[in-house]
DNA sequence: ATTAAAGTTTAGGCAAACCTAAAAAATATA
DNA sequence: TATATTTTTTAGGTTTGCCTAAACTTTAAT
């Protein structure tokens, strides 16, 4: 599988949760920063390999053979932004050009080292779920904050918004992966929220609690 | 710099010490499995470039721009046999082919933390040197063990054949990085030696001593 | 020195992945 | 419903890196 076919695959797979019956070419290309055309063109070659159903005009799906190479890119993908957060020092918005580029290298035994390597980690940096080898997710209670509600206790697993005064801001509060958020209330004005954070009370924006995500 | 770029500016550094007054693209496209006419097209490529030095006929020589370039790759490539072989579980005949492709990620931060990771190794793990960031690399006493005489010791730092075929017989016979050998006897009839390793005592063909490399 | 052999380059093609522009289909609007 | 707009596809073109076959140099052998 050459690395534009991965690339469209994994594209599809992270497109069809907001367009459940088929992902148009249009949005594709988009995503991908290509032209409609190309997409069209790559959408029947994959659907010739029996990865994707195509119907002209009625945009793409994956079928479960083109899932499951999805996944695998997917989970190459996060045990790569595991490596370079944890075991590098990469920072949080560093970490994804990188990936985009290691997730294509060939090696059923460098991935499966990488996960013994890193401790066999269920999600990325990001929050994300890691497949395992055969594709399956964790499917997990993520949550923004904005979603809770008072008395609600949850996680910090990730964020939504990687530029680095978000992750300044976050580092200045000391709010970090697995950070214990307590809702205490919210206001209704403006929806800013008021929440404990290891001991320390604290108002967050709604603009804040829509980036940050927890498990609940 | 595109991929096969790259394998051609490593191929031709490692050419070069066998060929100093030129690589010719029949050397040059045996050693990267292509034909001799696409040989010739990329030098042309890289000579525009003004990587290389070029006259028809007469083979290919690498600038100085050339050289740092391939050394770029060539540390790139030691660093990450180094990562696969001392932070993965992949034995001496296992990280070559991985490390390829690794070699052309393309993030300078991504070397530097690797580097320091690895805890700025000075060797890969088959005894070759990394150059540094610069591109410089040290240059070490590296004697056969053909050429050593009954009596000699030496500690073994490298190869010269990266098959799989002889890197597993190197697994198999306990010999290793920093293992030392000592030079027992040698055959008069095939050159063959019997040489202590570890205690145990075994025979090497010449073919085997003309592979290993030892600093003495 | 001439011819034969070996090596190198040129010329013309092919596949992958992209593009633009025009044609066709689907959707929205009057 | 008919037309206009948007979306999608088709057709034809480009670049990169490879190929084969033919033409051309260089080197070796008679």
């Amino acid at each position: 599988m050459t690395f534009s076919e991965e690339n469209y695959l994994k594209s599809i797979y992270a497109l069809q949760k907001e367009h459940p019956k088929g992902v148009s070419t249009n949005v594709l290309s988009k995503y991908l920063d290509t032209k409609p055309a190309s997409a069209t063109e790559m959408i029947k070659k994959l659907d010739e390999k029996g990865l994707v159903h195509y119907q002209p005009y009625q945009g793409v799906v994956l079928k479960d053979s083109g899932s499951v190479s999805a996944l695998k890119i997917i989970r190459k993908h996060r045990l790569w932004e595991t490596f370079l957060a944890n075991k590098l020092d990469f920072s949080w918005d560093e970490i994804h050009d990188v990936a985009e580029q290691l997730e294509h290298i060939k090696s059923d035994k460098l991935i499966r080292e990488l996960d013994k390597f890193l401790g066999y980690p269920k999600h990325d940096p990001h929050g994300d779920p890691i497949p395992d080898e055969e594709g399956n997710v964790v499917k997990m209670e993520k949550k923004r904050v904005s979603q809770l509600n008072p008395g609600d206790i949850g996680t910090c697993i990730g964020v939504n918004d990687t530029s680095s005064s978000f992750l300044q801001f976050l580092d200045q509060q000391n709010i970090r992966l697995g950070s214990v958020i307590h809702i205490l209330s919210v206001q209704e004005f403006d929806k800013s929220m008021t929440v404990r954070i290891d001991d320390r009370e604290l108002l967050l924006s709604q603009i804040a609690t829509e980036h940050i995500y927890v498990r609940v």
